[in-house]
DNA sequence: GCATTATAGTTAGCCGCCTAACTAATTGTC
DNA sequence: GACAATTAGTTAGGCGGCTAACTATAATGC
């Protein structure tokens, strides 16, 4: 996604504020710097995920079996809660399956579905990550106090819940 | 982007804090929510701005080109400033041409180099789209206060400056 | 002043995501 | 019980990013 390096000096401002009356600076700054570290931080999860030869997609679905009591779960089921495509989910579990950290095992009840499961690699691949993961997140997030934590949660749940303004 | 639609319920979360028992849950619900409110948030500006026939990377040059004195730039400047890659904007400029939003104005001083201008057409689909946006942003933004928005940036931009511990 | 190195831009090919169209199996309806 | 509608999963093709390799031009250094 888009970086937003550069937001703009006030001589650039001006410039827009005159052409643009209506336009609320602040507000677009905070708005910009919300989009600018949302996706920085998620392309440096990716570079840390990436030295587990792992990313975001295919973690995220190890997390999800390994949270099945059984450590099964269907391919749709699987796409719904990662939020991307069936066909996306596909080509995600195809690339865990070639390296045996999930199988698709055949339904018995219903043979339009597979199980996939977490294997012994798997889980072993997760317990090399997550720990670290955790300690890492920790750290990250270790420049807020909790209370503040609990607020920027609380204002981006309030900004997501009125994200409607924008359809 | 990976959606995250679904964060783990108290049974998942102590199955995972077993396992792995260093994890700070709360931490780790904030870095999540995050990641999931700014990739939100980047989608529903991707869908307002295809309405108007844009994509963030393509409007993203346009908003550069007026900011400049000239309207002019060249590739790597832009490139630089956008946060993308020289090929990248090579294919971002060459949809702007083909829509004659911008036009390439071939250097005198340095022929390695092109000029990028905004043309008038250019600057008409601005002045069509970033009322709107910015109408947009500040109803969006309005759920917080403007002492919670001068925070929510202060906490975004420590985070972002701390982000060094996951790499 | 010529060879080396650096810089600007493009091209080629990869990756992850998407939608649309397809196959196979199940469910529902008359 | 046959046929229509629905559901599960895959395949095909598109799009916007990326890196690496390439061409052309400019700058540097002996």
């Amino acid at each position: 996604m888009l970086q937003l390096k550069d937001l703009p000096d006030s001589k650039i401002l001006s410039k827009f504020a005159k052409r643009y009356p209506d336009a609320d600076i602040e507000r677009v700054i905070q708005f910009l710097t919300l989009l600018r570290v949302g996706s920085d931080l998620s392309s440096v999860l990716d570079n840390f995920l990436d030295s587990y030869g792992l990313l975001q997609g295919r973690w995220w679905v190890l997390i999800l079996l390994m949270r099945e009591q059984d450590l099964m779960s269907t391919p749709s089921s699987l796409a719904e809660k990662a939020g991307v495509s069936r066909a996306t989910m596909t080509g995600l579990i195809d690339g865990l399956v070639k390296e045996a950290l999930v199988i698709r095992v055949t339904g018995v009840d219903d043979r339009r579905k597979f199980h996939i499961k977490l294997t012994a690699s798997g889980q072993s691949k997760l317990d090399e990550v997550m720990p670290e993961y955790y300690r890492r997140v920790g750290d990250l997030m270790s420049v807020l106090s909790n209370e503040q934590g609990g607020l920027l949660t609380s204002m981006l749940t309030k900004l997501q819940n009125n994200s409607g303004v924008f359809k």
